[in-house]
DNA sequence: CGGAAGATCTTCT
DNA sequence: GAAGATCTTCCGG
């Protein structure tokens, strides 16, 4: 028989943790998108942490700024940022605050919703695409900076929440890289996505983009 | 399947 | 002014 996923919200106070702690037990947690079309549930299967002012891969690193403010916060709120002129990726503030530090939500498996999420994700060619990558992920679920600093993880039935879900055992959890990342930021294995998951997204390393004549 | 290049614009230097 | 926590399409093998 199957275990049905663990419908409570998460509390703040298990995003109150070290990022390095919050990342890996997000894996088998469910986000929840609702909007006027319907809800979407998407259980996490690949994430990344970002350990805020100490981390040169951080958006934190430099300090605050208009754009990473949310990062400064209360824990268990949402930092979405806007990418490459066309995409946004979301992320849950960890603590402890002031620290700014963040969980980027690279990708995971669509539970409820997929005729919705098709629709935002016109050029998927099956459903495990729908949300393989963080900006795809975004999209799937309808995220743009108007949600940025959203409360995740409060009871009523807002837009976005995190649930409990069914966290993934740790020797089903690997580690690698965090993709995309350049520079000093690049050592850190601070990824970490569910083994043998066919909705993890591929693993590229930084390039910089050529610059054009 | 892998690599290259384009799309597009905010953010910070 | 340059780079970016990316994705898509196009091309060659």
């Amino acid at each position: 028989m199957i275990a049905t996923p663990d419908r409570t919200p998460l509390s703040r106070e298990f995003f109150d943790r070290p990022v390095l702690d919050v990342a890996p037990d997000l894996l088998g947690r469910i986000l929840v998108r609702t909007t006027s079309d319907g809800p979407i549930a998407l259980r996490l299967t690949e994430v990344e942490a970002y350990d805020g002012s100490d981390d040169p891969g951080s958006h934190a690193y430099r300090g605050r700024t208009a754009r990473n403010e949310v990062m400064f916060g209360p824990p268990g709120h949402v930092y979405v940022y806007f990418t490459y002129g066309m995409w946004f990726c979301m992320n849950l503030v960890c603590g402890p605050e002031d620290k700014a530090s963040a969980v980027l939500l690279r990708a995971g498996e669509i539970i409820e919703g997929a005729e919705l999420a098709r629709t935002r994700r016109l050029s998927a060619r099956n459903d495990k695409e729908l949300a393989k990558g963080p900006a795809r992920l975004a999209t799937a679920l309808g995220v743009d900076r108007s949600l940025d600093g959203t409360d995740a993880c409060t009871p009523e039935d807002t837009p976005l929440r995190m649930l409990a879900g069914s966290p993934v055992p740790s020797d089903q959890v690997l580690n690698g890289p965090r993709t995309g990342v350049s520079g000093d930021g690049a050592v850190h294995p601070w990824r970490f996505w569910v083994a043998d998951d066919a909705t993890v997204s591929p693993y590229r390393a930084h390039v910089p983009r050529r610059r054009r004549s």
